[in-house]
DNA sequence: CGCAAACTTGATGTTGCTCAAGCTAGGTGG
DNA sequence: CCACCTAGCTTGAGCAACATCAAGTTTGCG
């Protein structure tokens, strides 16, 4: 089940408000946003499988998708959750390299590979904007390699939450977070499972650090305290 | 103890072999050799800190090096190992992201970040060579994820001397590996400790997959075995 | 209102960590 | 040349954090 296309007119989107663009001179932004073409995804569904001919790169427009890598045996690693603005497939090789898949509905723009490498090469800039976007990522994979390796439980949950706010933020830092995956995604992101992730929220909650009105919202009472925690900085005890 | 420079002569380095030169014309990669300093480092000795002002890219010449993050209370995350080829400090940010320290002698090509980034704007195909180099960096980092995230010991030591033999390969896959950097590097590349390290590796040689005739020199015996290991295609229990 | 999926909580198990003690190899000085 | 000494490696015993297995409980949707 892969998504449908749909014309990208200019009635649907603003070509300027696509982030691939970002930076670009007027002409360049338009020669880039042309060869785009809008997706819609719905939850759970797939856009790419690791292993598939990388034939396209795509922008997130609206929603969240989560990116994975499996292991033979079904244990699954999450390596990001892309909201509005990402990038995926750009990763150059002949296959792609991660599954991805649809976490809310999804709006993409999708890009064929072919047209996008020869503007790599003859839009100015562009090669330069990926090049600050795909830095973007490997920092924040490398922020995650050290999650994941030295990070207790609680440290990563922590980590997970300060993370998804920024994200949210429309203004700065609203001391309240939606988390829009299930307990499952963020166990297979932390490199934990569903019941940690449930027992750490738990923890949190009885020591007043957070509130937990639904599963999916959560506001943060001593934001302080939890970026101590996400900083390695306490004392696991309290 | 920082590095002390060395003039950057055609004596002392052939511009042309420099990594990051690969792909670039004749003219450009003059251009950009020609802003490079060469420096010495010796084992243990730091390149730059995490923290530190990010005025340089460098690029290794020869022998290997260790980037890693700290939390605060000493828990480390080796990011990577980086020997001849690689780039460093290339992530763009005021400050680098990460320590670098020598593990073997190391010869270094330092470029000032000044006017590196003008090159990266004025030499055609330099940003597209840049934007390839930090892609693998990524799909590295992503590799790294999975297997901090969900393999058990015996598969990271298992995909660590898959990936460290493969790198010193210089034909192909000669079943030996030499292993520079020391038991409690190797435990925080892959978020264990030094004991745990050892004791999977005394596991792998009792089950006759690899032999170990010093600390740091390794033979397969089984390479067959240990890729699957790696994979993780293998129950844990033979 | 009922059902299925997701989340939470509890009891038990296992992997890898901690603490502690030997071992080995390489470098130094007698 | 050999003995010592130290740093790094290995091995062992016990432990803790997190995983697993197994019920409950809540949530959201038809």
């Amino acid at each position: 089940m892969y998504a449908d296309a749909v014309p990208n007119t200019s009635a649907s989107i603003n070509f300027a408000s696509l982030a691939i663009c970002h930076g670009l001179g007027r002409q360049a932004a338009t020669r880039v946003a042309t060869i785009g073409t809008l997706q819609k995804v719905v939850p759970g569904q797939t856009v790419f499988s690791e292993g598939d001919q990388a034939e396209s790169v795509y922008e997130v427009v609206r929603g969240m998708l989560r990116l994975y890598k499996l292991l033979p045996d079904g244990r699954r690693q999450i390596t990001g959750f892309l909201s509005a603005g990402h990038l995926l497939g750009l990763v150059h090789d002949e296959l792609y390299l991660y599954t991805a898949e649809a976490i809310t509905e999804v709006t993409l723009c999708r890009y064929p590979r072919t047209r996008f490498d020869r503007l790599v090469d003859e839009v100015p800039g562009f090669a330069r904007r990926l090049l600050a976007v795909t830095s973007d990522e490997l920092r924040a994979a490398q922020d995650q390699m050290l999650l994941l390796g030295r990070k207790t439980a609680t440290e990563k949950i922590a980590s997970f939450l300060l993370m998804m706010a920024e994200r949210h933020s429309d203004n700065e830092s609203m001391d309240e977070v939606q988390i829009p995956m299930g307990r499952n995604d963020v166990a297979d992101y932390l490199g934990l499972t569903t019941e940690t992730v449930s027992r750490a929220l738990a923890k949190l909650k009885c020591q007043g650090v957070i509130t937990l009105s639904t599963p999916a919202h959560i506001e943060f009472s001593n934001r302080d305290r939890l970026e101590e925690l996400a900083a390695g900085e306490l004392a696991e005890d309290f």
